[in-house]
DNA sequence: AGTCGATCCTGCAGGC
DNA sequence: TGCCTGCAGGATCGAC
């Protein structure tokens, strides 16, 4: 299996290896190993799009599937041409404008913080934009703003080199954490392949806390709407840029 | 070309 | 109790 930001691929084994079966989870998807024998009791049945026999057993008693499960069906799965990197690998061609993620050996750190600066818009949609950078949600975009103290609507294009490199710096961080802790789990929505929940949700400092103190400096942390979607700050440590305060 | 807001979906929570 | 509204958010699309 390969993986590129947030969708990952199987490589079909037809003698060419030229396509591949492509998923990404959206918001509520989950490929989840099941025996179909004994399905959880959290696996809603009529959110099971679709299944994969993955021994070729008549035994059902034996048999072990890959279900692809979706509640809200932003997810999806497809078949798609490979296409070559660049970097001596294949990645399916639909998302060969996906940016590599920050862990990635091969990610382009001159690249990322050169395209970054160049940038007209506000920061955090920069750091949502998948062909910048991928593997970065609304929840560690917000964790990574927080640690490097900058609001959600910083200009790209005048930050220095060194805060795009901290910020940088920051987002690694919380990668690296909630992979540690298992990912970030609000409910069952959020389950690895066997189904388990991670613990990263404990570790957040920004994302859901509105109301809550801010860690660093205790002042009550805000939610305010973003890109159809919520933005958690807190607004001493992440104040707002003067261009875009209102009045004086 | 770059930027931005709207849009898709379902389940759940909260208000009245 | 039940209806209605808002919210969750990745990625794409059309408008400007």
């Amino acid at each position: 299996m390969s993986r590129r930001g947030k969708y990952l691929w199987f490589v079909l084994d037809d003698g060419t290896a030229e396509r591949a079966l492509v998923a990404h989870l959206g918001m509520s998807g989950q490929l989840l190993l099941i025996d179909p024998a004994d399905v959880p009791e959290r696996v809603r049945m009529n959110h099971v799009r679709v299944t994969f026999d993955l021994t070729g057993s008549r035994d059902l008693s034996e048999a072990r599937q890959l279900w692809f499960v979706d509640q809200r069906t932003f997810g999806g799965l497809f078949v798609d041409d490979l296409v070559d990197d660049g970097a001596g690998g294949a990645v399916p061609m639909s998302i060969c404008h996906i940016a590599r993620d920050p862990l990635d050996p091969l990610f382009d750190e001159a690249r990322f913080v050169r395209e970054l600066r160049k940038r007209e818009s506000g920061i955090k949609r920069a750091l949502l934009d998948q062909s910048l950078i991928s593997g970065v949600g609304n929840i560690y975009a917000d964790e990574a703003l927080w640690r490097s103290r900058l609001h959600f609507d910083r200009s790209c294009s005048r930050l220095s080199r060194s805060v795009v490199t901290g910020l940088l710096e920051a987002v690694r961080d919380v990668m690296v954490e909630a992979l540690a802790e298992g990912g970030t789990s609000f409910d069952d929505l959020y389950v690895n392949v066997n189904g388990e929940s991670g613990y990263f949700d404990r570790s957040l400092h920004a994302y859901g806390r509105a109301g809550d103190p801010c860690d660093r400096c205790g002042r009550t942390m805000v939610r305010e709407s973003f890109m159809n979607r919520s933005s958690f700050r807190c607004p001493n440590c992440q104040r707002r840029p003067r261009s875009l305060e209102t009045g004086t």
